[in-house]
DNA sequence: ATAATAAAGTGTTGAATATACACTTATATT
DNA sequence: AATATAAGTGTATATTCAACACTTTATTAT
């Protein structure tokens, strides 16, 4: 290969990833407790360098991988942090990528392999570097891209009740939605498909399962519709 | 200074700039032909490599300014490019800005000195490397923070009438707007400041200067205030 | 001086959408 | 059999969006 840029500076590049999972009741966020320096013993995302043969995206899907054991979860890049000083052991350059998964798909063991714990997202501790605006700018995104996009099925199992998703909908714009105007507006777009079951864990009445279906939501974006939720 | 991460891998990291105009017409996009290899003679985004002792924002900021010759413009983080074989010189991860500059204070010097051009954004030559997928992420980008948040009033002059201010939102959403309609909108929102001078280049009636206020948009954000344009 | 021209500027009405609000139903538990 | 609990349902009002045509102002041409 010829270079052609020689004279220019290198960086070590990583990816941090923000992990959001939904327990039922609050939305949640995977952080793990660093294990080597700098900052050892302190709460952060979880993150990995760059390699030579793998695409910033690939790197992400790498670190998330290695920390839930899931693959073919949402992830999407969010923003490349790269002040000179925001890692104190040396110049790194940080794409961040958020992630949302399905929490009752994910592997358990892994947190203690890697002093992993999940924490409401009200309430975790400061964390490294700038660990904790990249949390808040993935809070945001979460926020602006649930109301535009159907991503929040991605935090929820394959089958969910409407109770279920008004309550992760709640919980990710912090506001509470009357239920009949939820379900009208959710039911309106018709890309649920209901489902004779009823989950019984909630209530004694049982709520009936749905699931998200994506061929018809794609279908209906090629036509120009659009998924709008009001908060 | 302490290494940690000696043995990764280091990267080449650039930044590129998608940079747009409005000339009174039509939205544009400034591009150079590049003069070194490789893909030398080939249009391409305004770019440079990151410096140790800078920021990737700086970085940004320094290679616009380099093109335009304008500081304190609204340029904003796009997304970043990893694919391992993006650039065929070399590897190099590249962050794209975006960057709104009021065409009137373009310095036109500069067109020479860079082999630099405007071209219309329905209608730019083919260009180097992901550089065309970059300007169709800054173009949806725009779309979407133009409808959101006051970003428009970035591309035209301090003092601008509201025919000219449709102009450019029919020229970023390629879409009519009844002028009555469009009017009623946008003075609503209150935070456009009328001038008793006109502008009679457009026509011979003339039509009333008005400039966007800032504070007072600031504050009404404060208060929970949106900004929505209907498209 | 007068007429013609061209773009700026202005209100109202009907349709669609969002919001507010209270009772009935189903089933497990006592 | 009674009670308790969450699921499920409809309507009326307010707000917002979308469609639509004429008047005003000043320049230019006659």
């Amino acid at each position: 290969m010829v270079l052609y840029y020689s004279e220019y500076n290198k960086f070590l590049v990583a990816v941090d990833c923000i992990i959001f999972g939904f327990d039922g009741q609050e939305l949640k966020l995977l952080l793990i407790k660093r294990n080597f320096p700098p900052a050892k013993g302190e709460w952060s995302l979880m993150g990995g360098f760059l390699k030579k043969d793998e695409s910033l995206d690939n790197a992400a899907a790498r670190v998330l991988f290695k920390l839930t054991g899931l693959q073919k979860v949402y992830l999407e890049q969010l923003y490349s942090y790269g002040e000179i000083d925001r890692d104190p052991g040396e110049r790194v350059i940080s794409a961040a990528y958020y992630a949302l998964i399905k929490i009752d798909e994910y592997d358990e063991k892994l947190l203690k392999k890697y002093n992993a714990k999940w924490f409401l997202i009200n309430d975790f501790p400061n964390l490294i570097f700038d660990h904790n605006i990249m949390v808040n700018k993935a809070l945001k995104r979460l926020k602006r891209k649930a109301q535009s996009q159907p991503i929040g099925f991605e935090l929820l199992p394959e089958k969910f009740t409407i109770p279920q998703l008004q309550k992760l909908y709640e919980t990710i714009f912090q506001k509470e939605f009357d239920k009949r105007n939820f379900r009208k507006k959710i039911l309106g777009f018709q890309v649920l498909q209901k489902f004779d079951e009823k989950e019984k864990k909630s209530s004694k009445k049982g709520a009936y399962l749905y699931r998200f279906d994506q061929d018809k939501y794609n279908r209906l974006i090629e036509n120009g519709y659009s998924f709008e939720v009001n908060v």
